[in-house]
DNA sequence: GCTCAGAAAAGCGCGATATC
DNA sequence: GATATCGCGCTTTTCTGAGC
């Protein structure tokens, strides 16, 4: 047998990419909302040009990002503090009726999966291949896509390549070559992800590991030292030893601007600011998850509204960008009834049921990982008759039949969701670490004394340069012009 | 030692899998 | 179980050299 790592020019590793694509049945759209020349029309006014970062800024509403803080904690107390449990309804009531913004109509969402083809959609000409492909297996003609537009949601990826798709094509001689009948749209899931990965990369602390906080430091703590690290945590030590020298030149310049950056965002506790700065980041992911799942999906842009900074702040540009993009859609360019209509299908709902709502691109992720389950033949391509057809057009009910085959001949019925591992342990170990943290602090306050990275330093005594290595993240995630006080950033505004 | 322009390198996004 | 690698297009950051 030839091994995998026998490389010849007859046998060798190749990466094998498709594209799969799902359409959903609109609902709930106001009549006209996607004809295409009022939202050309707004375009062609360049009014973007005019955003500034206080628009985006005055855009967040902050006494309802306040209001949910508050509500998610309770949710937490409520899930932890049983004799609080009579206290249920009226935390529900907060979600449902004080603080709903745009929830979605329940219903059961109409879907159907499309053939699977093996273009390679990261490219901009393979983009442009699957955008063809699909409309002819919906047997969209040119003609039709004159006035109308056409939702297109995906991953960044996607959403990144179809808008070079409408940049490079905008001086073609009609409006179907034009692709102005493209709306992308940008989906939530893998956006999430991304965030939960800035949040790592922002609050790990390597240097920390043993110092008194930072996810690197809880992680050890727990003793989930395996925990991977969303690669890149660390800075490669390689350098280190290579080139001190340009290191040293390095570490001046990054000396200079982050303790600038540090006195910026706090009066002196740059600890406390981080730490609150991470429980903040960490209440709004949860509360994006949750108002996901609940259909609130004004909720959720809400919570999309303070990641405009965010995703800048964290070093992921192409998000950065692709919300930027949104919010120049929402602001400017994007009539009330296309706003109605694309908040209105931003989710959907595979089951009907409350709670039970879900990201589109998950949805397909979900459909795609059973394309691959169901049909693992490494020799075969995605376009392949049996796979694009058989399988490709008919995952849902497969993967549906997949549940319920198991109880045709009377056998138990797998559960729906893993069990949860009980994490009290580890609840308790950072909760009796914490509370000595806290004791030692208020110790130290009652000195007089200021505590810097672990290490009390007398309070008349000149503050202590910080080194260039990052003990404290340089700067908190979402600030405006970086000149937020403690005050302020606790309660975010 | 500064600015500027252009070149080069790094980073980002995506998911499967070989390899340690 | 963790992670480097594969490929590609694009953006952003960093490096380099010229000129003053």
């Amino acid at each position: 047998m030839q091994r995998a790592w026998q490389h010849t020019l007859g046998h060798k590793d190749e990466l094998k990419s498709g594209t799969a694509a799902t359409v959903i049945e609109l609902e709930d759209v106001p009549p006209g909302a996607l004809f295409s020349e009022p939202f050309a029309q707004n375009i062609a006014q360049k009014a973007r040009s005019k955003l500034t970062v206080k628009q985006l800024y005055d855009d967040i509403d902050w006494p309802h990002v306040r209001g949910i803080g508050a509500a998610t904690i309770l949710r937490i107390w409520l899930k932890y503090v049983p004799s609080l449990s009579p206290h249920r309804a009226a935390v529900e009531v907060l979600f449902t009726v004080k603080h709903n913004k745009h929830r979605l109509r329940l219903r059961k969402s109409k879907i159907h999966t499309l053939r699977a083809t093996n273009i390679d959609e990261s490219t901009t000409v393979g983009a442009a291949s699957v955008l063809r492909n699909l409309l002819a297996q919906l047997f969209i003609t040119p003609v039709s896509l004159v006035n109308w537009m056409f939702m297109l949601y995906g991953d960044q990826l996607t959403i990144d390549r179809i808008r070079k798709i409408i940049r490079y094509t905008a001086k073609c001689d009609t409006p179907h070559e034009q692709h102005k009948w493209a709306l992308p749209i940008i989906q939530l899931w893998h956006m999430k992800w991304a965030w939960q990965k800035a949040i790592f990369r922002l609050h790990w602390h390597s240097d920390l590991a043993k110092g008194t906080f930072g996810l690197h430091h809880d992680i050890v703590l727990i003793e989930r030292e395996k925990f991977e690290r969303l690669r890149s945590f660390d800075s490669t030590s390689f350098r280190f030893i290579a080139a001190p020298a340009r290191l040293a030149k390095k570490k001046a310049v990054k000396n200079n601007s982050c303790s600038a950056a540090r006195t910026e965002f706090s009066n002196g506790d740059q600890a406390l600011v981080t730490l609150c700065n991470f429980m903040r980041v960490t209440l709004w992911y949860m509360e994006l998850c949750a108002s996901i799942a609940e259909g609130d999906i004004g909720r959720s842009f809400e919570v999309i509204k303070l990641l405009r900074f965010s995703f800048w702040g964290a070093g992921s540009t192409n998000y950065g960008n692709e919300l930027l993009e949104l919010a120049c859609n929402s602001l400017y360019e994007f009539s009330e009834d296309l706003k109605t209509a694309v908040l209105n299908n931003y989710l959907a709902n595979l089951s009907g049921r409350i709670g039970h709502w879900l990201e589109l691109d998950l949805l397909q992720e979900h459909f795609n990982f059973w394309i691959k389950r169901l049909f693992n033949a490494k020799s075969h391509d995605f376009d392949g008759q049996h796979l694009a057809e058989a399988v490709g057009l008919n995952i849902a009910g497969i993967s549906k039949l997949r549940e319920t085959f198991p109880g045709l001949f009377g056998l138990k019925r797998n559960g729906q969701r893993h069990t949860d591992a009980s994490t009290i342990h580890d609840i308790n170990q950072l909760g009796n670490h914490f509370r000595k943290i806290m004791y030692s602090n208020t110790k130290a306050a009652e000195t007089n004394h200021m505590t810097t990275g672990g290490q009390s330093v007398a309070a008349d005594e000149p503050e202590p340069v910080l080194s260039a290595d990052p003990g404290f993240p340089a700067a908190p995630v979402t600030v405006s012009k970086g000149i937020l006080d403690v005050g302020e950033f606790i309660t975010g505004g």
